[in-house]
DNA sequence: TGTCCGATTGGT
DNA sequence: CCAATCGGACAG
């Protein structure tokens, strides 16, 4: 369908360190424009991986897969991989050509098309806990959004249906910065306050 | 080819 | 706390 006002966030925008980004990130709209209909989410939550040095980052060690090619590509693309045997996480591949950074898409405050998010996610659209649910947490948020790895990995986020739009702006005050979730794998990178908030904002992952 | 395990989630 | 579930990474 057509849009009204929304553009792109552009391509210079992601070409910047995965710290920046991630921070940058929170308080901007990541859209989709699919044929079901159309759902939208303010990033609230986003975590920075920084390969080859990163010992969190899939591609750790310049590890260069199937998997991981798109994140030595250009910025501005998805990343999406599946976790668990069971969830797709969404990333954007940021910094540039040769530097495989990424910034992962942990939680959306649930804006455009909840009623279409519900009936993705199977949960009931009129419980009252329901949009708190839909897009807490990077696996859900994919299945909330239509975003899978068959349709987006390596999607151009700066051209096509996925993409980002300016939002709010969110105030230093407003940012809070944790170590990223579940890496406890990542010896001393595990402590590294790279994942990025909107302090107290109630559409978080993990209760 | 075989084995191990995960940038998660939802139920016990 | 724990199972679900399967592709990727790596050893052999």
């Amino acid at each position: 369908m057509s849009e009204n006002g929304n553009h792109r966030i552009p391509r210079q925008f992601f070409a910047r360190n995965a710290l920046a980004v991630a921070r940058d990130l929170l308080g901007t709209v990541l859209v989709h424009e699919s044929p079901e209909g159309h759902t939208s989410g303010t990033v609230v939550e986003a975590e920075a991986y920084r390969g080859p040095d990163d010992q969190a980052a899939h591609s750790f060690g310049g590890r260069r897969t199937a998997r991981t090619e798109v994140m030595f590509g250009p910025p501005g693309h998805a990343y999406i991989y599946l976790i668990y045997g069971m969830y797709d996480c969404f990333n954007v591949v940021v910094r540039s050509e040769g530097l495989p950074e990424a910034v992962l898409v942990r939680a959306l405050k649930p804006m455009e098309g909840q009623a279409l998010m519900a009936a993705r996610r199977g949960l009931d659209p009129a419980a009252p806990r329901t949009a708190r649910q839909l897009c807490s947490g990077p696996g859900k948020l994919t299945i909330a959004m239509g975003i899978n790895r068959a349709m987006h990995y390596g999607a151009d986020l700066c051209t096509g249906s996925l993409y980002f739009a300016p939002g709010d702006t969110i105030d230093d005050t407003d940012v809070g910065a944790t170590p990223r979730i579940n890496v406890d794998y990542a010896g001393q990178w595990r402590d590294l306050p790279w994942r990025f908030v909107v302090r107290d904002s109630p559409w978080l992952s993990r209760r």
